[in-house]
DNA sequence: GTTGAAACGGAGGTATACCTCCGCTACAGT
DNA sequence: ACTGTAGCGGAGGTATACCTCCGTTTCAAC
């Protein structure tokens, strides 16, 4: 066996069934359930999650017991991508490697607003989240900070609570949103 | 009739009913719908927050006929709160007069996230706040713009979604969401 | 104090979401 | 090809929320 990159790839990998219409049933469910959660927020139905996949309302409840689980899933199978999306960006300028990370963050951040939020609080798989997220981008970040780029008096947490924040508010425009967020980064760099 | 410091104040006042039973409960559905928001966000339940106020379902119809009523009362009802703070703070240095009400403005928002989330979308009320609110705390910004104290390129729009962004998200603790808030405000005031 | 009107409460009809149960289907190992 | 089993769908019971209707209560003007 392989070793895993970051703790939360595993986990992800370990709740996908292996029989062929079961995997296809599964990954339909993620699909579904990431785009009612981003249309409704975290109180999507879900029987509606279950029609838009194609399925039947048991099959997502033998996958997902609780609709906890079922965020768990969804959730950890965006931060996994954004994990991976850190690796080989260590190449680039230690602020622009961070700044190119924070963006596909931001991404990540304003369609998902809804199952964050919902996951507010502990559980098992969260945790292993958010050790992969600062594994994928706290080098990152704290190299910035050693080059003189970032300002030394934060910590990656501050960080990513700015980022988040700014990110899953609702703005006029794309460019109001680039704008805030040029703005938030100025005082991450202030220290210069 | 005098004349009313903010657009918003009439229709706040106009909503409440002069019968002297009628107030009371009027006043109790807002304060429980209020509660009811910050409590389970945008979803409370109608019937519930009828139950806190002590007051039957019935009741809560008469005076606010959807959600959306309900939803844009208790927003006036904060807004109108939030714009009469700001009278009387341009005694104050320009940038600390700033600050003191982006203060007032980040402990509304911190636990009404729900209610502003519900009316994204217009309506007449929400666009009566939105004045209100831009008449109240736009002057503030632009007298610390003057005073070279805020950088000047940006709005007092981009200012409200910087400040409510970070702040409607959840902090580990108070002291976390005042160091990232004070970050965010150095980018603010970068252009010194 | 009388009285008319405004306001009240909560029962109950309707809709919708949750979740379980069970007879049927399709995969995969031999 | 056969067959055991893992997986499937959706009907239907249960719970909950929405909202209306109407007999009763409370206010306030006179």
């Amino acid at each position: 066996m392989t070793a895993q990159p970051f703790p939360i790839s595993a986990i992800v990998a370990a709740q996908r069934p292996s029989r062929k219409d079961a995997a296809r049933n599964y990954d339909a469910l993620l699909a579904a359930a990431r785009e009612a959660f981003a249309e409704h927020g975290a109180e999507a139905s879900l029987e509606d999650i279950a029609r838009r996949a194609g399925v039947g309302i048991a099959t997502l409840y033998r996958n997902f017991p609780t609709r906890r689980a079922l965020f768990e899933s969804v959730y950890a199978d965006e931060v996994n991508a954004l994990c991976e999306a850190a690796v080989g960006l260590s190449a680039r300028e230690p602020w622009e490697a961070l700044t190119s990370w924070l963006d596909r963050f931001a991404g990540y951040m304003v369609t998902k607003r809804a199952v964050r939020e919902a996951l507010e609080g502990d559980s098992e798989i969260f945790q292993a989240c958010r050790e992969s997220m600062y594994a994928a981008g706290g080098p990152l970040f704290e190299r910035a900070q050693r080059a003189g780029a970032a300002r030394a008096d934060m910590d990656f947490g501050d960080l990513l609570r700015l980022v988040a924040g700014i990110t899953a508010t609702a703005f006029t425009d794309d460019a109001q949103r680039d704008r805030v967020l040029g703005i938030a980064l100025d005082g991450v760099r202030a220290a210069r």
